[in-house]
DNA sequence: GCAATGACGCTCT
DNA sequence: CAGAGCGCCATTG
């Protein structure tokens, strides 16, 4: 627990990463929200900054609240989330967005299962 | 402890 | 639905 020097609070978040099922998306803020840290999608996103090409963590999963990937600065990671996303199914906006009534990810639906009643 | 940075969110037009 | 501006919070130096 408390003894994680790098990375500190973002375990949590990567955590909820982690449960976000194929083929859906999650945004800064719902990610942010499960971490327990709401309010702080900024930091959601400057914890996938730290994140290693060999994480198990599917960042690429994560987009903003606009459904659109963020255009994060040095780096052209951009073009390769979009390319593994439509891998997973999901399709994209003439202007590059995501339908998030479609393909937002539901913590409550865990997978579709049953009605929640 | 203070100041600066950052893969964002929300509201208004 | 799309575009622009301000605010929020946690991490780092």
């Amino acid at each position: 627990m408390a003894g994680s020097p790098s990375t500190g609070r973002y375990e949590k978040i990567y955590a909820v990463i982690r449960k976000i099922p194929r083929g859906k998306v999650g945004t800064y803020g719902q990610v942010a929200l499960l971490a327990g840290i709401p309010g702080a999608a900024r930091q959601v996103g400057y914890a996938l900054h730290a994140l290693p090409g060999d994480g198990d963590v599917p960042w690429h999963r994560v987009i903003n609240a606009q459904g659109k990937i963020s255009p994060r600065t040095g780096s052209d990671h951009d073009v390769e989330q979009r390319i593994l996303l439509e891998s997973e199914g999901i399709i994209f906006d003439q202007r590059g967005r995501i339908p998030l009534d479609t393909f937002q990810w539901d913590p409550l639906r865990r997978s579709s299962r049953r009605t929640p009643g």
